[in-house]
DNA sequence: CGGCATCCGTGACGATACTG
DNA sequence: CAGTATCGTCACGGATGCCG
């Protein structure tokens, strides 16, 4: 008799490593496919099911909508309706959800040397270059927001919100934070990456896709991309005059 | 109507998600099931394929093979054969695999509130707990390599090898690595946790997984756990004395 | 119109059996 | 020991339909 009888049919079962290892436990929750990316979508902030679906192409819809229940059953995302004007409902992380920044900080350095090339078939969006460039912004002395235009559209990031998976380095909530329900406690706080233009940014970025990966890689620095007229920065904040090399 | 002949080895072209993005990148090569399990196990050092297979309950025999394969063909993993004594071949990572340690590392870290209970359908290894602690003793002061016991097996680590996803950092191989693999004379790069004892160890440790998991979780120091009577350091040297607190 | 649910073809997965 | 072969099952991807 080598299997145990499983009650057959119980929730639809979800297929897990059954190991005793933190490792593998994550991958139980996170390692479907699809999932992380999803997680990508949403640390930009709250999102709708057809944002989602438009900016993760070749999803298809049921498994979206089945990751998105998982998630939500797992804890890292919850669905919200918005208010009467607008009929529709978003998701967004909870804080579980945005804790698992490191890991997508750590998979975007590992990854960023197979980005030489942008093959025909890739599809791009603006603020999938935030992870990347967030490294780079990490350790300013001056944190700030900082509006990021690409080529391939606009995005902002919150420089110095302690990315990377080091320990201490508490990120300092309250800023700006004032369009994000949360009360900062842990410390990875708030959105840390949006798509579109920020509501109030500290500095301007302009640059090419290409710079800004290579800014994400450490072969580059801002100051020196600027030296080169390679990238501009506007403003006249700290945090623009610290990026400007100043 | 003639058949299709396929180019026998490169015929399935693998499922990519087709994104101008390095986490999507990096998910094109790990986020297969069990690949990043697969590179858990290899961290430990040099593997066989029946050793893989009996450390991963639960892996079918062709995925495994498969997995393998795409490891190799990825840049991930190399297979070597053993000298004629051995009639055998092993599986050993990369320098690109082992940069995947910051990326388990992460995952470790995440998955670890969940690791509260043990069901009892969880198989357990000793090493899978290398992971959480190489976390508590990534800041130690004088590196060095600790041996720790555990009900469930023996495992060692290098304290200070730098586990988690800071900057660059990428090799300082050197120091004393010879010793750290099991069979020694392997590629030397940087095996940061091996399986059973060490071949020189700086320090020992005897405790039970639930002080680990406290450690890695960062809710207690090992000091602490010495204190209680919870945890034993064995060693003369400056790391045992640095473990216990003294 | 946004947010899914249903159906279907294909491929990936898991278990077992078999072979060099 | 180290895989390959086979097969049943399930998950995935694509298209369409329903419903508030």
């Amino acid at each position: 008799m080598p299997r145990q009888q499983q009650p057959a049919t119980r929730p639809p079962r979800r297929r897990s490593y059954d190991q005793f290892c933190a490792t593998a436990r994550s991958l139980d929750s996170v390692g479907d496919r699809w999932t992380l990316l999803i997680v990508r979508e949403l640390l930009a902030g709250p999102r709708r099911y057809t944002d989602l679906h438009a900016d993760l192409p070749g999803v298809s819809t049921d498994v979206l909508a089945s990751r998105l229940k998982d998630m939500e059953q797992n804890g890292l995302a919850t669905r919200r309706r918005l208010p009467p004007p607008a009929a529709a409902s978003v998701y967004e992380l909870t804080e579980r959800g945005r804790g698992l920044l490191p890991v997508l900080a750590a998979l975007a350095e590992w990854g960023a040397p197979a980005l030489v090339e942008r093959r025909p078939t890739d599809a791009v969006r603006a603020h999938w270059f935030a992870l990347p460039l967030l490294r780079a912004l990490d350790g300013v002395a001056h944190p700030g927001v900082v509006e990021v235009h690409l080529d391939e559209g606009e995005f902002h990031v919150r420089a110095g919100a302690g990315a990377s998976a080091g320990a201490g380095a508490a990120g300092r909530a309250g800023e700006d934070g004032a369009a994000v329900a949360d009360d900062g406690r842990s410390s990875v706080g708030a959105v840390v990456y949006g798509d579109g233009p920020a509501a109030h940014a500290d500095a301007r970025i302009t640059l090419d896709a290409e710079v800004c990966l290579a800014l994400g890689r450490g072969e580059l620095t801002l100051a020196e991309a600027v030296g080169d007229g390679r990238a501009e920065v506007v403003g006249d904040g700290p945090l623009a005059v610290e990026l400007r090399g100043e």
